[in-house]
DNA sequence: TCATATAGTTGACTTAGGTCAACCATTTGG
DNA sequence: CCAAATGGTTGACCTAAGTCAACTATATGA
């Protein structure tokens, strides 16, 4: 008997749909069919644009239609007209819709709450789940360009530095480094963007102007489950072009040799080694990249 | 911006809801409806039997019935009575079906060898989604008495004695060791104890005759995604009860102290620590327990 | 300004998928 | 041997969910 990886990911399939068929039946039991459930829900997450529920759902436009109808009918919605473009709509929770919202989740929660709870390793299951979901969904992962002050980067700027604390022999301390001014990471100066995957953070850079004749990136970092899928490199790019959009033709960067993943990725994009260029006390390599 | 456990569990359910669905439509773009294909796929996948099948689909007999009835009509499958019970009937593939079935797998098994060929670390992913199939299918899990040279027997053993190989100092072989005949652990003489979750084995363990006064405990192994779950437990309980069933009064085995966690185990099960009772050159701890 | 595109609504229709009750054939237990 | 239980079939019926086409109202670009 030999146990393939293709085996192992049948097991892994029929192991979690049976899990989502049970999370689905929870749903009918509230008394309402599942595709009224799911536009219901998925105004609670996606928020209130119909065409952007229809696009998440998939759903054709009659369907969708008739589904927000009933649920209006039944005061868990309200329907209101774009203020901007008369044809669009929106719908709002009412609040009996936010506390149905909240049942749905509590009921789907009940039973994550009982996994992890009996099971003997639960960080160890959710970094599992982190590694499938990202690798899962790598494809619908976005970047976003965001103030740094954002939540959403406020959350992987944290992450970075835990990382740095954990990875540098002597720790790090964020107040003893060169910490960017928020502006300078904001157009027209920079841009901050964060890699979003169904609405977790999974990774960030920094495009900081210097108004030294170039710019420097900053912040680059990709939670742990989402390494070696490319975001890195997304998040990059996504610098560079901006970069370009700010008629910025010189970037530089500073790193660390304890984290030689970074290093390879900035020679793989083309970036050259260059002598030091700032009195940081922590990086101890320098890049520089020429943009055309 | 917090990301609690709950969060996370929600995008990882999102992210394989995703995946199932696209799984769904592969099937759907069979051109043939998703009950139907489900159908044909529990034949393949856990035989003939149209009750089990029913059971294990969760479907009205009316349903399964007329599933069935078109399934025949398209020569996909033939439907027998069992020889047994009239009233029974089975449902065997034909060629035609097989072929079928084939190409669903086909299907599903792209997908999966993409996923694994574009990840950094497959073999990581692989075992990510172990530990999260192990902890959502615990309650599914069954024991089987079978033969130990059975295949999904010699499986474990061989994943067992490749861990003693990899967490012995001086590694482990077989052949220095008691091996047990398979005839004793068989009745009337002993037992052999295969944990199965959906159809892969999980864990083993043997119940030994050895016709001097007691029975051993034998092989006990755990796979290490399911660790931690309460399978050793069950394995050694089946174990324990068969012993009663056979009147063997008496039960011993032998552990290593490399490996704590099945001392730990011993101990907790009211087992008690006795002389060395063999000359195998591995084992450095002895347990005894009294069955009532 | 007018043709065209877009967002959404509505009615008519289809299909999948399931329930319910009546039914037949067979097995099982007293 | 007969009553009750079991496994499956069948017809009548229902709902969820989606397609298609026609339609309204608004926005947009030449």
């Amino acid at each position: 008997m030999t146990i393939s990886p293709l085996t192992r990911i049948r097991r892994f399939n029929r192991a979690v749909t049976t899990e989502v068929g049970a999370l689905d039946t929870s749903f009918l039991g509230r008394g309402r069919p599942l595709g009224i459930a799911r536009v219901l829900h998925a105004i609670g997450h996606f928020g209130s644009d119909v065409s952007v529920i229809r696009k998440h759902l998939n759903l054709d436009k009659a369907t969708l239609s008739r589904s927000l109808k009933t649920l209006e009918q039944d005061a868990l919605i309200t329907l209101t007209t774009d203020p901007n473009d008369g044809r669009k709509r929106h719908a709002q929770l009412t609040p009996d819709g936010q506390a149905e919202c909240a049942v749905y989740n509590a009921l789907s929660d009940q039973n994550a709450q009982n996994l992890l709870a009996r099971h003997p390793r639960p960080e160890a299951l959710l970094a599992a789940m982190d590694l499938v979901a990202s690798a899962l969904s790598v494809d619908r992962l976005e970047l976003h360009r965001c103030d740094p002050r954002a939540e959403p980067a406020v959350y992987c700027l944290g992450e970075y530095y835990a990382e740095l604390e954990r990875r540098f022999d002597r720790g790090f301390d964020v107040s003893l480094s060169c910490d960017p001014e928020a502006d300078d990471m904001l157009p027209p100066n920079g841009a901050f963007y964060v890699a979003m995957s169904d609405g977790l953070p999974q990774g960030c850079c920094g495009l900081k102007g210097t108004g030294k004749g170039y710019a420097e990136i900053k912040r680059l970092w990709v939670a742990p489950s989402a390494r070696g899928l490319g975001v890195a490199q997304r998040l990059l790019l996504a610098c560079e072009d901006q970069a370009r959009a700010l008629t910025i033709s010189l970037l530089r960067l500073d790193t660390n040799s304890a984290l030689p993943e970074a290093a390879r990725l900035y020679n793989k994009e083309g970036w050259t080694q260059i002598d030091r260029f700032n009195d940081d006390p922590y990086p101890d390599l320098f890049f520089e990249k020429a943009l055309c």
